[in-house]
RNA sequence: GCGAGAGUGGCGGAAUUGGCAGACGCGCCGGAUUUAGGUUCCGGUGGGGCAACCCGUGGGGGUUCGAGUCCCCCCUCUCGCACCA
């Protein structure tokens, strides 16, 4: 029989929380250290929450307890980033509307995040479809828009055959939408850019001083991509665009004197103009053929190059030579400047080229032989002396790099430049659900913001938003129609919707004053409070929107609206929760919802569960099995308790009786509150919990072994301990323990255990003894005993003598407090 | 193809700097109490062997008194990048 009734205890604190104000934020409170403990918003389309979402918010919400009660002021909000397509689709699907889809889940998902029993508050919530906080988007458009980083162009850009919209790079996933799976092709429109090329540095070099994971710093490194190399300018010699120049991006420059043939890719602005009369008609089949594949199959390294000579040549600065310019989709048109300088002797991709199309592979890097017309059979792309280079002769490496482009810089013929394979962020999207681009269009003045005072740009309701790959309000009958807001004529609204990552792009910084109606945040306390000292949410995000708040936490920076330029200190990923193998997803019909299990057990147990059952970063498949075993667990827990309060209680103002068993819960109670500490400091929540399991234990043993007329101050204060270890995994339960324990408050607001070092020495220590590195014994001796005397006890010990009889001892290691080795031959 | 990480009992997973491998839990086995419920408590549980012992952290080498941990080679899995000039 368990006497642990989850559903009562639960209701009971919740009700208890709320009524009490316990977990409102004091964001003007500066008595305490600020700690900005941030979960990654969830995102409101057809799904409820599910296990998933239960193991990113539970333990995150347990190590904001734990920072709690260490002294912080903690700060943890939640909202909706209900903005965007699934929502829009979803809604598609049930042939509704996004508003009443999205308002309606949001509403359940605030119950069910209701019951995780986290210390969210709810002032603080955002939802980002709403008029008071896209105004607020609309106007970090416009601020980017005035100081430059916002501007639109005509441009290839990815666009999806199935949502029918633009993409940005990073919503493209081996050319392939990053929602919906479908074919992304390339199409050129005039869309809006935000400048984070202008960032490119900054972004990179920001990556130094945040605690974020490795693996997502070097995502991030490698997305922005930084090359050091040249700019070379060559001329294009014959043919209708003679005289123009052909402006290449090369990291060796050491090897320009090799250059055989250059290659434009097939969407080069040059190519028509470039192309011979004779050559005119392959070219623009090959062209279009280059279009017609999929970014897939252009991207796959194992496909043959292909390509095709365009009939003219270009000069090579370093020695005048004539070289021929190739088109080849190898070249991409969207890294560096589209076009390349090839030199098939020490670059694969061109030796490859070179030797399908039997184009000249001349050497100028010494490598594998001295003697520079020893045909190679591939690329040496190494660094080595230069040869063939005139003067530049026997430079090798970075100073022969310098050489050339110092030769290249004296002529004005190109010049040293970093090149980053970072684009800047296409953010106008075709559809719907989505903040409005706070823009007007005037026949005569242009394109102009919309006033500050006229925003927010309303999304009306009225919309048909079927996707044809036409922005919807622009089919509205009226919407679209508004006076120029310069020269008051007929103008037009903007009628392309921002990307929902511009919406969590600023989220956090909205956070603490959600509603704010003068501004988008308020300075001096987003200064005081951030940048957010933990952020925690899955790696799916590791590019995309992390590089995205760092972008504009940035640009704010430089516009002096903030005073740090890093959004995110810390940054933990948790695992993911998979189920059969696959993650979890509406489609594949393998989620798990948490609601059952909680009638079952109680929140407590199925989030104390999550957290022990996975290492958190790692995650793991969903399994239930142990589930009871927690819910187990916790009935011990507070079963103890139960049998225990009135001995508890009498101990308070007493004087232990002391001993043996007091000297193993004062170890077992200092061992757990370092392992609890340390561990949930690390996000390391199952050997936390192990820690406690521990100390339980331990405890149920003294029961056994003691009197209760023998316990004093030192068992009430263990107890207490062990009621504040268990409090941030199972809140509720711990809240009611501690009830159990006093009268008054909430154990939240009192100190985590500190744990006392010495404690944890004991006075007789064991040491195995091994011989000859197997361990054959073990020897008890007080602790202090000399090196020498430990060896000397160890050898004459138990078995010990039998196993070294007979031979000769080389060596006896003694390693103070761990072991005993005796080498013998 | 390149880069990063991982591989530990039947299972989830532990093991600061090289120092008793398998913490904690699940499952399983045994016992006690209660006996009709996914009860509680105690004990056992890496493999082999009656035993003394032997073997054990994906496989093979190496360094070391001592390797899950460090070095080299190989296998498998996961993730990221994938013609980036």
């Amino acid at each position: 029989m368990t006497g642990y009734k989850p559903h009562a205890i639960e209701e009971k604190w919740r009700k208890y929380w709320r009524e009490h104000g316990i977990h409102k934020a004091a964001l003007e409170d500066e008595s305490r250290d600020p700690c900005y403990c941030l979960v990654m918003y969830s995102y409101p389309s057809g799904s409820k929450l599910h296990i998933g979402h239960w193991f990113n918010f539970g333990p995150t919400d347990t190590w904001a307890r734990f920072r709690r009660m260490q002294g912080y002021n903690i700060f943890e909000p939640m909202g909706f980033d209900s903005f965007g397509l699934p929502a829009e689709n979803y809604a598609i699907k049930m042939k509704g509307h996004p508003r009443a889809h999205t308002e309606a889940n949001i509403a359940y998902m605030r119950v069910q995040l209701s019951t995780i029993g986290a210390m969210y508050d709810w002032d603080h919530e955002i939802e980002t479809h709403k008029p008071d906080y896209y105004r607020w988007t609309q106007w970090l458009f416009l601020e980017l828009h005035r100081n430059g980083y916002a501007y639109r162009r005509n441009a290839p850009v990815n666009w999806c055959t199935d949502c029918r919209t633009v993409l940005a790079n990073e919503q493209v996933i081996d050319g392939e939408c990053e929602r919906c799976e479908s074919e992304v092709i390339q199409r050129d429109l005039t869309q809006w850019f935000f400048r984070t090329t202008a960032f490119a540095e900054e972004l990179l070099e920001g990556l130094e001083g945040i605690d974020w994971p490795e693996k997502t710093v070097a995502m991030q490194r490698n997305w922005i991509g930084r090359s050091e190399g040249a700019r070379i300018d060559f001329r294009v010699a014959d043919g209708a665009a003679a005289g123009e120049t052909l402006c290449v991006f090369t990291t060796r420059p050491d090897t320009l004197f090799g250059a055989t043939y250059m290659v434009l890719a097939p969407e080069h602005p040059l190519v028509e103009s470039v192309v011979s009369e004779e050559r005119r008609e392959a070219v623009r089949a090959y062209v279009a053929e280059a279009a017609k594949a999929t970014e897939i199959d252009r991207a796959s390294t194992v496909r043959e190059k292909t390509g095709v000579f365009s009939g003219a040549h270009a000069i090579n600065p370093a020695n005048g030579e004539r070289l021929p310019i190739w088109i080849a989709d190898y070249v991409l048109a969207s890294y560096g400047t589209g076009a390349g300088m090839a030199v098939p002797a020490h670059d694969e991709r061109d030796f490859e080229f070179a030797t399908k199309f039997e184009l000249p592979i001349r050497r100028v890097i010494l490598g594998v032989s001295a003697d520079p017309d020893e045909p190679i059979t591939e690329a040496y792309v190494e660094s080595g002396p230069m040869c063939r280079a005139g003067e530049l002769d026997g430079l090798r490496g970075d100073d022969a790099k310098r050489a050339v482009i110092k030769l290249l810089e004296a002529d004005g013929q190109g010049e040293g430049t970093i090149n980053y394979r970072l684009r800047d962020w296409l953010i106008s999207r075709q559809r719907y659900w989505g903040a409005p681009i706070p823009i007007v269009h005037c026949p005569s003045c242009g394109e102009l913001p919309v006033p500050d005072d006229e925003l927010p740009v309303l999304l009306p309701d009225d919309v048909e938003f079927m996707p044809t790959g036409e922005s919807p309000l622009k089919r509205h009958p009226t919407w679209k129609q508004v006076a120029c807001p310069s020269c008051g004529g007929a103008a037009e609204r903007d009628c392309d919707t921002m990307d929902t990552f511009v919406d969590s792009s600023w989220y956090f910084l909205r956070y603490p004053t959600p509603k704010k109606s003068d501004g988008p945040f308020d300075s001096d306390i987003v200064n005081r409070w951030e940048p957010v000292h933990q952020y925690v949410g899955g790696a799916e995000h590791a590019v995309m929107h992390l590089l995205y708040a760092r972008f504009i936490t940035k640009v704010l920076h430089k516009l002096g609206h903030i005073g740090f330029d890093e959004p995110f200190s810390r940054l933990v990923h948790q695992g993911t929760i998979t189920n059969g193998g696959a993650k979890m997803s509406k489609s594949r019909g393998n989620v798990v919802t948490p609601e059952d299990y909680i009638d079952r057990y109680g929140s407590d147990t199925l989030r104390a569960y999550l957290m022990f059952g996975f290492a958190y970063i790692e995650g793991g498949d969903w399994d239930d099995s142990g589930i009871y075993a927690m819910f187990r667990y916790l009935s011990r827990v507070h079963r103890f308790m139960t049998e225990q309060a009135g001995a508890i209680a009498d101990a308070r103002e007493r004087e232990d009786a002391g001993g043996g068993p007091w000297e193993e819960l004062r170890f077992v109670l200092n061992n757990s509150i370092k392992g609890a500490t340390q561990d949930i400091e690390r996000f390391q929540f199952n050997t936390a919990i192990s820690r406690h399991m521990e100390l339980t234990n331990a405890l149920y043993a003294f029961e056994l072994e003691t009197k209760k007329g023998d316990w004093g101050r030192e068992v009430h204060a263990t107890v207490e301990a062990w009621v504040k270890i268990i409090a941030p995994i199972a809140p509720h339960l711990g809240e009611e323990l501690w009830r159990m324990m006093r009268s008054e408050g909430t154990v939240f607001d009192t100190p985590w255990p500190q744990w006392d070092e010495s404690a944890l020495v004991r006075d007789m220590l064991v040491y195995p003894i091994q011989v000859n590195g197997k361990l054959r014994d073990k020897i008890e001796v007080a602790r202090g005993t000399g090196r020498d005397e430990v060896g000397a006890l160890a050898m004459a010990h138990g078995r010990v003598p039998d196993w070294i009889e007979g031979k000769t001892v080389r060596k006896v290691i003694v390693i103070p407090e761990k072991l005993v080795n005796i080498v013998v031959s």
